[in-house]
DNA sequence: GTAATCCTTGACGCCGACGTCAAGGCAACG
DNA sequence: CGTTGCCTTGACGTCGGCGTCAAGGATTAC
């Protein structure tokens, strides 16, 4: 098959496999026009490409599974190296995922505490018993 | 004070400064010499972008927190739209982290399996007694 | 005088993974 | 014969948030 039906079968383009090609991951045989041309087994190097890139996996992570396929194993990830990213992988998402936690907490505290501000000054201004002369706090809402 | 010290005290660059200026976020006066001059209000601002970009807030987003304190509130969450973004903002943050646990746990899977798959076909090798024809398990390492 | 240190503007570089456009080739269809 | 549709290579654009370099002005220290 020529690239676009190979790309369109997997669900991207022409240009990312001309990408992936130009990175040394996809390699393309050429028929007598010059025109690329794919198999079936290309077709699963490149849904294994797809998936991991699906998961948020950079390119060159891609590729211990794209060499483990070629080299004849049934999965992508039955070699070591591919296994070792997804290790790697793993510790990477739990540090990302603690911090965005750490940070998610930070925000809501600082939510709720700039919405309990914001009521306080609200009763206060509903309050018409004389309010003492509060400070600079004019012009809130333009 | 000029670009160099502030950026020194709130732990950045001149060229960040520059930057937020030509953002519109961050304006400078002038000195006789064309030189760019900053005070303490401004250290103050620099400091509410700082913060806000270390929690991953696009600079774009720290915009509403610089006019709020701008406009003379004693805070930069002290107005509706800084909320309004610390609100996107936490529900941005929860379907990423709910995304990457679930990336995580797929990831997670994978490797469980592969693992498992490997150790396998280790114990067949190492049992030299004739082991029974493992249904369609054929042909895993070339 | 001159070296060091600060500042100015302008412009290009970077990162990844492609998108998009240009100019052209070759085949099949009507 | 022209049109459509696929393909080719090459090259520039995108996004955000600056880093880095170039060329020059000004002040202060020695």
């Amino acid at each position: 098959m020529r690239i676009g039906e190979l790309a369109a079968r997997a669900g991207t383009t022409t240009r990312a496999l001309r990408y992936y090609e130009s990175r040394g991951l996809l390699p393309a045989r050429r028929d007598v026009h010059g025109h690329r041309t794919y198999d079936e087994r290309d077709l699963k190097l490149l849904t294994q490409i797809r998936t991991l890139r699906d998961f948020g996996f950079d390119l060159e992570e891609t590729r211990p599974f794209v060499e483990c396929l070629r080299a004849g194993h049934p999965e992508g990830d039955s070699c070591p190296a591919s296994l070792a990213v997804y290790r790697r992988k793993l510790d990477e998402l739990d540090v990302l995922i603690g911090e965005l936690r750490a940070v998610r907490a930070r925000v809501g505290t600082q939510l709720a505490r700039a919405e309990r501000a914001r009521n306080e000054l609200a009763v206060e201004a509903l309050l018409p018993g004389g309010p003492e002369p509060r400070c600079e706090l004019g012009g809130q809402e333009q």
